[in-house]
DNA sequence: TTCATTTCGGATATTTTAATCCGAAATGAA
DNA sequence: TTCATTTCGGATTAAAATATCCGAAATGAA
């Protein structure tokens, strides 16, 4: 479903905007840690993400990770996605055809159109901020 | 979502099918040619959906790979998939986690359970026979 | 039997993805 | 200024997925 670079990507942001939301700048290294991610792949992604404007990076001593609190509603899961993995979730073909539509569809074309779209919404609607409140609350976990 | 195996092996038991129900016993070169699929790893795939019964493959001259006719309206999407994929497309967790359920959920488990569930219906609900008649009907292509 | 045809199975090669390493650059504090 | 801390960026390595190659085995027909 997702690349691995992208489940670290959606952890990341998640503790990200959790401690953003409590004003708390967080480090690459607490960052793997809190979300069982290998260190130096996870900045690699950190960078993509900051190049990508999901969220804002800062050098030096007291530097780290964070996401301005004011944007942590109106940055959504499908922006994370589609800056790791781009559009090929919402507009690939099930079966790998270059284009693959109504007009000319592969066997699985309609049988899923459904479900991608359902899939698109989900990431459209869900921001880092409801993903952060629950993790907040102790009903989810980004690492077991 | 799917291997290119698993694509090239869909692709693959679909075009068997269709001629399976005509009768026809089919070639792996044949089979290649038609769904636009790399020889070789698609003999491959082909052994692994023929040990895993999902069809039956025969050597030598009018050798070929066919789907015992009385068999194609009962192997479901799902058994192809299953064979070559496993079962991860059902059972994995979306950020990766080994195991991720309502106990202990990640944070992404209760906005994915029922599009999963909805993939799970749909796959274990499409036989070969229903994505055969539609390629028979010319609704729906192999290759673009 | 002999031969051409076809799948089988193991080894190998290529490509992509995942992950690491390390010096450079930025930054804040002493 | 000096130094420790932290991210940046490029190079490299490792692992997994994708794909090829080729001789062996099976098989049906001449």
């Amino acid at each position: 479903m997702f690349s691995k670079a992208c489940e670290y990507g959606i952890k990341a942001t998640t503790y990200i905007a959790l401690q953003s939301l409590q004003n708390r700048r967080v480090s690459l290294k607490e960052i793997a840690a809190e979300t069982d991610s290998p260190v130096a792949f996870t900045a690699k992604i950190l960078q993509q993400l900051a190049k990508s404007d999901v969220l804002k990076s800062n050098r030096g001593p007291y530097g780290g990770f964070e996401i301005p609190r004011d944007r942590v509603k109106s940055i959504m899961l499908a922006d994370v996605v589609f800056a790791i993995d781009g559009n090929t979730i919402y507009e690939g073909c099930a079966l790998g055809f270059d284009e693959c539509n109504a007009d000319q569809p592969c066997p699985l074309h309609n049988k899923f159109i459904g479900l991608r779209d359902e899939l698109s919404v989900m990431l459209k609607q869900t921001s880092l901020y409801d993903l952060a409140v629950e993790l907040k609350k102790g009903v989810t976990y980004l690492r077991r």
